[in-house]
DNA sequence: TGCCCATGGTAAT
DNA sequence: TTACCCTGGGCAG
């Protein structure tokens, strides 16, 4: 359930590991009806637009992969773990010479974004050691997607969209998305053109992956807070150098969470509050999931509303939100 | 053990 | 707006 930092970090694994390779493709848990139309076949790109991840195959079509809210990868294999690329939403399992070693050292699991953390931390605790005794290892759960090379391969569970699509298709969706800097050379003005267009509050706009692909609900609210931007203001009523400013915000917390593997929204943080800010998320953002709680600049009580159906948190006083 | 919740998005109403 | 997809972590009991 990654914003668009993890899918980024997701389609670095696959190009390093999997594009060049011939891949087997299956669906152990059979819903996945497309597989036979690129196993077999190679991998010849893979890249990210917004929570959106594409992987192109030699022949012509990709496969395309949104995780929605409970999608997540799996990688295994004998693969090279490092800090900038270990698997987002995902784990990453290395398979050494002799026997096996879960591929956790501390740098790529703090690494590691979203859901399945919490379980790679016990896997922390059980320290290094879930062995393989074969490659491949048996799928684990609901595996719509499994992707076999000849050394790694990659799980998928649980996606909103798994679809083989061809290169039209591919245009149609990358199209109907808003810009992703990490893709958009001339994202700063698209994004404002699509602002723009729409009378929708800011709130909204930073979600609507038609006005900017990647942003999610954590990202949505810390990049207001940062802003100290009042969630209800019409967005194309905002002065340029405002929505300019949002769109630069947001360019340098995707490098950070790309980086990083987390959403880390607070700025100027002593290496000690840095380091309690990866080991607990209570202590890693402004607002988001921080209801009820005071605010870390002026001690207001964070507010939670709902807003299109999803939680909003933001700080009444410093953005400037009436009552 | 069983419920609630979640970093999304779409289709039905 | 609401329901639903579909998975797994957290937590109350």
């Amino acid at each position: 359930m990654p914003e668009g930092h993890s899918v980024h970090r997701i389609a670095a694994q696959f190009a390093r590991h999997f594009v060049g390779s011939v891949c087997r493709i299956s669906s152990p848990q059979g819903r996945f009806g497309d597989a036979s139309l690129i196993d077999g076949h190679t991998i010849v790109r893979s890249y990210a637009v917004g929570k959106h991840l594409f992987l192109e195959f030699d022949t012509g079509d990709s496969l395309h992969v949104h995780l929605g809210i409970y999608g997540a990868w799996d990688f295994a294999g004998a693969v090279q773990l490092d800090d900038t690329v270990s698997a987002a939403g995902g784990r990453m399992v290395q398979t050494a010479g002799r026997g096996t070693v879960v591929g956790e050292h501390e740098d790529s699991l703090a690494s590691i974004g979203a859901p399945r953390r919490t379980r790679l931390r016990m896997g922390e605790h059980d320290s290094v050691t879930v062995a393989l005794d074969s490659f491949p290892p048996d799928p684990v759960g609901q595996v719509r997607v499994r992707i076999l090379t000849a050394n790694a391969v990659a799980d998928l569970r649980g996606p909103t969209v798994c679809e083989v699509v061809g290169p039209v298709r591919v245009a149609e969706i990358r199209d109907d998305l808003g810009p992703d800097p990490l893709v958009d050379r001339q994202g700063e003005e698209r994004f404002l053109a699509r602002v723009k267009r729409t009378g929708t509050p800011i709130g909204r706009a930073l979600m609507n992956q038609k006005i900017v692909a990647g942003i999610g609900n954590v990202y949505r609210a810390e990049m207001l807070f940062r802003a100290r931007l009042s969630p209800y203001l019409a967005a194309n009523t905002l002065p340029d150098e405002t929505l300019r400013a949002l769109w630069t915000d947001w360019v340098g917390l995707l490098k950070i969470g790309v980086k990083t593997g987390q959403m880390l929204t607070m700025d100027g943080l002593t290496p000690a509050r840095k380091r309690a800010a990866l080991a607990h998320r209570e202590d890693r953002h402004w607002v988001y999931r921080r209801a009820g709680e005071p605010c870390r600049i002026c001690g207001t009580p964070i507010t939670l509303d709902i807003m299109e159906a999803r939680k909003l948190y933001f700080c009444r006083n410093c953005q400037g939100v009436a009552a």
